[in-house]
DNA sequence: CATGGGATTTGAACGGGGTTCAAATCTTGG
DNA sequence: CCAAGATTTGAACCCCGTTCAAATCCCATG
């Protein structure tokens, strides 16, 4: 039956619409200033009609939030074949998200106010399924690397952390970061700037504790920075998305 | 004016009532069924009179969650004075903390929901700061470590980076590993368990990498394992509120 | 082309809960 | 003891998110 294709086509398009602006009112006026009624009528269609798609505000967030990570996730599936050593890979990834949070401010904080219990808890069983399995490349990403590293021996085989678990640090850590930068004025207090910076400088530290070679002083500011452009470099050329 | 300083105290008595069964109902219900009328009802005050101390429910969050941070920061303050090595006392930082999230579950779940912009953006300028002041501790007792650890030369006299900055690392190493241990499902869906033995390890491996003596290897389970008792002693020791 | 009935869409009405504010109550100075 | 100011009260208000009965659309069938 061809018209029943055509139909679940056109309910995907207009799925994609919601979703798409929705993102868009986000970032024009906030997460605040965010209402259904004021999205579909945006949408040019009534309120009963978006929840035909999400069973309530939470599910249209965490649908944007699974979109947005998509994108986030194609970037990150993609570093792992770079022409880079295992470590500077595992820089890269970090330098990608860097981009990707520069570029697109509201994400973290969307995601972290979807993935906040309050809010989590109010989403459908699929809608959080798909977000976490939109974020399942980024993981497999940094898992591979991980592998690759022992195999090599860049990296000594610890002899009870899993890749994943190895993977955890640098994840904890950039989320912290992208957290405390976040909030708003947290930094500014202990005078802190640039966070980022610091981030590169931390996770180098991080990884040479573990003895992920070539092994890189965070404390030698010239040789991080001359591995920060070397890497990002290669990004800019095989992923000119992820500008960086 | 005698009186005047009565009602004043009576006042703020009110506030510590309020904020603390507030704490309470979150605790037992969750922070989703909290209501401004059936707090104000368990209180025995009429809902206006909250109004008169929180300007909304955002403000009353807020409160709760410096009241919280306060106690929090009090073990820190007293950590820079353990008789350990300034490592080890980096340490016993994350090691507090650890209980300290472990015993008030809540807690991380409730800051992360008010630092969220769209519930930071609703609080009352006076709140914010009385929260971020509320942390200060915490950030002075870590700058103080690092600091005795230079002066010492457990830690090289690195040259760009503040104590600030340097404490930085295992702040958001700390936070990231909080936050996602407290996302519903995430790890488990990546089969990670234990977040804080790993967040432990990856503490390790981060102070190592900054050349941070006596170093320890985070590859090295029984060192990390005797190294975390030997901690978790001293604290119990001469911390025992912050019974690790 | 007309028709009817199921599927879809609509948007006004509903409901819950945060917030307000006029009335009630209390406090205090004379 | 009274009056005026300060404080407290809680019912009413209002703003959404959500629902659902009515309207509209779609399309198979005669």
């Amino acid at each position: 039956m061809g018209t029943e294709n055509r139909r679940q086509r056109e309910r995907e398009a207009r799925e994609t619409l919601f979703i798409e602006k929705a993102h868009e009112l986000i970032r024009s006026e906030g997460l605040l200033a965010l209402q259904m009624s004021r999205l579909a009528a945006a949408c040019e269609y009534a309120t009963g009609t978006l929840y035909q798609h999400f069973n309530s505000k939470e599910d249209l967030l965490a649908a944007v939030a699974t979109r947005t990570t998509r994108q986030r996730a194609e970037v990150f599936r993609r570093i792992p074949r770079l022409p880079l050593g295992t470590r500077s890979r595992m820089l890269a990834m970090v330098l990608a998200d860097i981009d990707f949070a520069q570029t697109n401010p509201d994400y973290y904080r969307l995601t972290q106010f979807v993935t906040t219990e309050v809010v989590w808890a109010s989403t459908s069983e699929v809608r959080r399924d798909e977000l976490l399995e939109a974020a399942q490349p980024i993981s497999e990403a940094v898992t591979a690397i991980v592998s690759e590293a022992r195999a090599n021996q860049d990296l000594p085989l610890a002899q009870e952390l899993g890749e994943e678990e190895m993977g955890l640090g640098p994840w904890a850590l950039n989320t912290g970061m992208q957290t405390l930068a976040n909030a708003q004025g947290l930094l500014d207090a202990y005078d802190i700037h640039r966070p980022y910076e610091h981030l590169i400088r931390h996770t180098h530290a991080l990884l040479t504790g573990w003895r992920w070679e070539p092994r890189i002083d965070p404390d030698e500011p010239s040789v991080v920075r001359a591995e920060t452009e070397r890497v990002r470099a290669v990004l800019r050329e095989y992923i000119p998305e992820a500008n960086p």
